[in-house]
DNA sequence: ACCTGAACACCGTTCAAGT
DNA sequence: ACCTGAACACCGTTCAAGT
């Protein structure tokens, strides 16, 4: 028995998710990752639904405990905050792969609702964290951290896709510097 | 004989481009919408790479002449660049729907070749117009106005993309208005 | 010149059947 | 408990056939 049939479709399908999103996961190729017949996956996730909330819920739970081991690691917030930028540039180098929330972004349409729920968890998550990192920093008055937390990601998330969509690593660094010349993100940090 | 069925099939892609992307175009579903049969799709497009190459080739046009009619017509920059944040704002109020890039950029594992050429040379046109205005704003000399430029639309882009997330226009605004705040937008204009 | 039906290999899904 | 083959309606594509 290899460990967890269960636990090896979700990794498969996550590296799949960040490479092509929500449409580019298919039950052959996956099945064929993991060593098992098509069929055989609905064994373990009963639709392609089901499959892509475990997968997102998963996603959105790993996120949280590498953010927090960041923020308690890190006392100075300016050093979070470019640790912050430096995970979104791995993934890019990771064969030009993308943070999931990007693709589903795009897909929302043909999401079902329960992957759109937890697409917005994942967001709540990302966007809460900037906002206590840029509060604590004292760069925005905590009443406002929450907004400008929004505008920090979404601009942080623009420059990994565009970046993707050029295939092009120096579109995300030179956007990311502007975003820290302007001020919209800290210079700080180590 | 109903004027043009190529010209036909053109518009409606593109809508269906614009709400669902690449991977999102379907024959059956266009040609139901033009009232044709599937397989008559390719007798104008041979594939559908060709097809996609034809939306957004011409997608690339119309945002060309309508980006130099809004300069034309505008002498002031800032409000140029207020009218071009307002209508990435119209595009989320239609529908929900985004930039054309913003899907493909997504999907640019799996676009054809020839697709990913014409959606690079729609972000340069895009990219190139915002360094007009931010260099003839004065807001940034203009050796540095392309690099402001591509963090200026990747910002953009990418607050779209998330107000979409959330199917929350308010996303949009709230991120635009930050990114005025901290400048890297200009706040004049009318 | 323009359109069509039928067929192909591909998708997610279902289900009866295996172990 | 876990897996499978076969079938289904769906995709893009091809092609011989229509007008």
């Amino acid at each position: 028995m290899r460990e967890n049939t269960r636990e090896a479709i979700l990794s498969a399908a996550r590296r799949t998710a960040q490479a092509r999103g929500y449409g580019g996961l298919n039950f052959r190729d996956l099945a064929a990752d993991v060593g098992i017949k098509s069929a055989s996956i609905h064994y373990h996730f009963a639709s392609k639904a089901d499959l892509g909330v475990a997968v997102v819920k998963r996603y959105r739970e790993d996120a949280t405990i590498a953010l927090e081991a960041i923020s308690d690691e890190m006392p100075d917030p300016l050093s979070c905050l470019q640790r912050y930028t430096d995970i979104f540039r791995a993934v890019l180098q990771n064969d030009n792969r993308m943070c999931m929330n990007n693709f589903m972004s795009a897909e929302y349409s043909d999401l079902p609702d329960v992957v759109k729920t937890e697409i917005e968890a994942f967001i709540d998550v990302n966007v809460a964290w900037i906002a206590r990192q840029l509060s604590a920093a004292s760069i925005v008055p905590i009443e406002n951290s929450e907004k400008r937390a929004r505008a920090v990601f979404s601009a942080i998330a623009g420059a990994q896709l565009l970046a993707r969509g050029r295939s092009d690593i120096s579109f995300y660094d030179s956007a990311i510097s502007e975003l820290r010349d302007a001020g919209i993100l800290p210079s700080g940090g180590d």
